[in-house]
DNA sequence: GAGTAGATCCTCT
DNA sequence: GAGGATCTACTCA
């Protein structure tokens, strides 16, 4: 299992990065707690262009400064004064693409994930969702602008891919308020995973 | 099983 | 001062 480099983040199609992410490891050691979970969920934004993204329209707040730094670094937004919503940047400097991941299959730790989130036995709703992924992870707000090559967060690769046709497209989820752009098929899913987020049609 | 309301707080206007 | 890249529980059928 190897640590994927920045490289990988810093190629310039945020969409082609996403599709590669799913299949691969997010590895969690706050702490001491070793946590681990295979991605099987994305959505991308990309950036300035993307109505639905928080840098859209090349918005640079202290919030989104973290997007617009060089990809490979993890930028973590607190969503309806609850959830924890981990993303990882991509692109180059002052380009703010960014790919949120949205659903794990738990692989390490699963006592511990199950510690944090309060839950009694394993089941599919774990991780399922972005707030239950940085949840069952630990991943938290103050988690942002660290370096996804770092020991204590990262990502990696044990050699196992998915079949192209495995992979599925559709519209992101939540938001609506983005108009036209609600409908870009900028979500990348493992079809048949059934840690992958419910069909929420709205 | 489906639909809806409530939680809860940081960020930007 | 408003609203958001969401989740859960509770209602009603």
């Amino acid at each position: 299992m190897k640590k994927l480099p920045g490289s990988f983040y810093q190629r310039d199609n945020v969409l082609i990065v996403a599709k590669e992410l799913l299949g691969k490891i997010l590895v969690t050691k706050f702490d001491g707690v070793d946590t681990s979970g295979r991605i099987v969920e994305v959505e991308a934004y990309k950036g300035e262009i993307d109505k639905a993204s928080h840098a859209y329209g090349g918005r640079r707040t202290n919030r989104t400064e973290v997007m617009y730094a060089h990809g490979g670094i993890a930028y973590v937004y607190l969503c309806y004064g609850i959830h924890h919503l981990f993303n990882v940047v991509t692109n180059t400097k002052d380009i703010p693409h960014a790919i949120l991941v949205r659903a794990l299959e738990p692989l390490k730790g699963i006592a511990d994930m199950l510690l944090r989130t309060n839950k009694e036995k394993l089941d599919f709703s774990l991780t399922k969702g972005p707030g239950n992924v940085s949840k069952s992870l630990g991943i938290q707000t103050k988690h942002t602008g660290i370096s996804l090559l770092s020991k204590e967060l990262f990502i990696a690769d044990d050699g196992m891919s998915y079949a192209k046709k495995e992979i599925m497209a559709s519209p992101r989820i939540g938001v609506d308020y983005a108009g036209k752009d609600a409908e870009l098929q900028y979500r990348f899913y493992v079809k048949g995973n059934p840690y992958v987020s419910g069909k929420i049609v709205k």
